[in-house]
DNA sequence: TCTGGGGTCCTAGGACCC
DNA sequence: TCTGGGGTCCTAGGACCC
């Protein structure tokens, strides 16, 4: 019998600021930017900011209209990332079968383990007291037969808890739920949802799965037939294929300037050049997104023959590309770019044999991307965004 | 109140081929 | 002249997650 764990993180970076600044322990922390900061956004706000109505993705600006006396933070992920792996760390004590989904939240196939860690209950304990003595932080269970109804589990027990879904129940325990509850079904769902009255899993519970699929589309009415019926969800119980590395960049200040927006561009040409080279993957497909000052947003791709080069490769292919879709009469508030379908190096592909052109400047970044590495403070940098900071 | 950044997956429609 | 059906690849946009 299938047996697994989902474990979330505690209002994650809120708690690793506390932990790392006493002074800040018991007062309202929200990470994410500074009051005065533009454009920012709550990534995370502690317990005792969530009481005043400080939510994730919360625009800062109204989170300090709601909470004046707020501690506000930028954040340091390098330091959250750090902790994260600590977590992990312990995690893998209790399975090798450890599945990250995101920096604060893991599942934990444990599967057969009873005899040697006990029944979940017991488990759990030891699973929150070795990562509380251990890292400081608070821990959140929920344990289930599949790892989607683990999940939910999981923010049942919010925070510092356990819930445990006994085998055979799992359809039980979701029925009785509000539609809210379900994971995977975001604003505009619930939008639907109320739409046709549905309050909670049962009411969807009632309808055959050929009419949920002829309201929300196959795949998605597929995924509720079988989500509220607290079956395992493919898409979470899968290895995932497909993989896509993006980079974008939010003005404090709507950008007319022509200019100004490609230099951004080309900066962050030469942030994901280097993530590709450092990851060793390979990519023949980019992308870019433009956002309007109106919000909307417009995004182009292209897939070539051959995958990118170097970063004045890539600039030419995103920069064509803008020129393509950029209206130059709108502001713009951002700009994006980001490469898909990503390989690992050394697929070959048509035409490499003629490719020695680019391979003197490809070897001339790997070699500044090792320099920089090394001396994190050098800002070895190509001509075009050093000239953009003169 | 005025909306970040980094991801994944799904859909519909078009191009192209047999 | 008034046109099928299936498969594959690609693209734009949207929904969702943390």
């Amino acid at each position: 019998m299938a047996y697994f764990i989902h474990a979330d993180l505690d209002a994650f970076y809120a708690s690793v600021e506390q932990l790392d600044h006493p002074e800040c322990r018991g007062l309202p922390v929200i990470v994410g930017g500074l009051p005065e900061d533009r454009r920012s956004v709550v990534s995370t706000a502690s317990y005792e900011a969530r009481k005043f109505g400080v939510h994730s993705a919360m625009p800062v600006a109204q989170a300090y209209k709601l909470c004046p006396q707020g501690i506000y933070l930028r954040g340091n992920m390098k330091r959250y990332r750090k902790k994260s792996a600590e977590v992990m760390a312990i995690f893998s004590d209790f399975t090798p079968d450890v599945r990250q989904i995101s920096v604060d939240e893991a599942f934990l196939d444990i599967t057969g383990t009873e005899k040697l860690f006990g029944p979940p209950a017991l488990v759990g304990a030891k699973l929150k007291n070795a990562i509380r003595e251990k890292t400081g932080l608070t821990v959140s269970l929920g344990f289930a037969s599949n790892r989607y109804v683990a999940k939910i589990a999981s923010g049942m027990s919010k925070p510092d808890g356990i819930f445990v879904v006994a085998p055979g129940t799992e359809e039980k325990f979701m029925s009785a739920l509000p539609v809210t509850k379900i994971w995977g079904a975001g604003n505009k769902t619930q939008e639907q949802f109320r739409k046709y009255g549905f309050k909670t899993c049962e009411d969807i519970h009632r309808l055959p799965m050929e009419n949920l699929k002829s309201i929300f589309g196959t795949a998605f009415g597929l995924f509720l037939y079988r989500a509220v019926r607290g079956e395992a969800a493919e898409a979470f119980e899968d290895e995932r294929g497909t993989h896509s590395m993006s980079a974008e960049r939010t003005f404090p200040y709507d950008l007319y300037d022509e200019f100004t927006i490609e230099t951004a561009l080309f900066e962050i040409c030469e942030t994901l050049m280097f993530r590709l080279l450092n990851q060793s993957w390979q990519s023949k497909t980019v992308s870019i997104k433009i956002r309007y000052d109106d919000f909307s947003t417009e995004s182009a791709r292209e897939t070539f023959p051959r995958p990118v080069g170097t970063i004045d490769e890539l600039f030419d292919r995103l920069s064509a590309l803008f020129h393509r879709k950029y209206k130059s009469s709108r502001g713009v508030r951002l700009i994006g770019a980001g490469l898909l379908n990503l390989e690992t190096e050394n697929t070959p592909h048509q035409g490499d044999l003629f490719d020695t052109v680019n391979e003197k400047e490809r070897n001339l970044e790997k070699h500044i991307m090792e320099i920089n590495k090394k001396f994190p403070n050098a800002a070895l940098r190509r001509g075009r965004s050093w000239m953009a900071d003169k």
